[in-house]
DNA sequence: GTAGGAATTGGAATAATTCTAATTCTTAAT
DNA sequence: ATTAAGAATTAGAATTATTCCAATTCCTAC
């Protein structure tokens, strides 16, 4: 378990180890995300973040979170045309889609299924990213009200 | 081969077999589609079409595709934010969107791969649809300028 | 302390898509 | 053939997520 301060810290570590100036509205954000492991939408992270910080801009959410994904420390999912999701889960991984209930969950891929993947494509295809995706929904299991 | 009068019956029959009115406007959406197989956008559709119907209305285009997908003779392809594509290859399959080009491809994927991939879920996770694609860039093959 | 660059801000702008309400077309029954 | 009823089409307005813009504020290094 982190104390909250150590959380803040590694937070702010992460932020200055990948040359981002931590200001409070990125810290924030980035707090926000790693907490909240529901990926949320920006508008979610904007309602958040908010409450923490009422004089912060959707603007600056968005601009936080693009530099964010660009540096490697979020992950963005889109699904079909719906808002974009941000994930802090940065080990490859694919997600499932609840139709029913909206939610999207975390599914790991085993790294020889992801060579097996991009073993699909034909000579001088190099892909930079492998994006995997289920839509459907999860029934309780039996036994499980 | 199909001569155009072939083509255009298969068409009508296409979507007469699955209960569709074969308006002109459904037909000539749909026809050009299925020529144009390089996944074009509602608004390429929609120039492509106009010019050979020029009333038609981009409602329209939309309306259609969106019965077309609806009834399962056209997929529906999105990548990130990018609007949608519109695919009429209905075979399960993955897509490769070149990131210099713009380009998208498609990629076969074995059903046994499919499998292991529907394996992946947890227990109680039914998934009625999988999306597959890779994001980079095809290099030219050495030997083929 | 101050200059210069970076970040933030609010609001306007954009772009894809959906909605709405009116019109036109089909179909089927008479 | 006529017509009523439902389906499809249309133009344009509305929506929504996101990006752009220009002005301000904030840091950092000198």
């Amino acid at each position: 378990m982190h104390s909250p301060t150590e959380n803040r810290d590694t937070l702010t570590k992460r932020l200055t180890d990948t040359g981002l100036r931590p200001t409070p509205q990125r810290e924030v954000v980035f707090k926000v995300i790693l907490e909240k492991r529901t990926h949320p939408t920006a508008d979610e992270i904007f309602a958040m973040v908010k409450a923490q910080m009422p004089t912060i801009s959707l603007a600056t959410v968005y601009n936080c979170l693009e530099t964010l994904v660009q540096n490697g420390l979020v992950r963005q999912v889109n699904f079909d045309r719906a808002p974009t999701r941000y994930c802090p889960n940065l080990h490859e991984h694919a997600h499932f889609h609840d139709e029913v209930t909206g939610e999207v969950h975390d599914i790991e891929v085993p790294v020889e299924l992801l060579s097996q993947l991009r073993a699909l494509l034909p000579a001088g295809y190099d892909a930079s990213a492998i994006e995997l995706s289920f839509r459907g929904k999860a029934s309780p299991l039996p036994g499980h009200n």
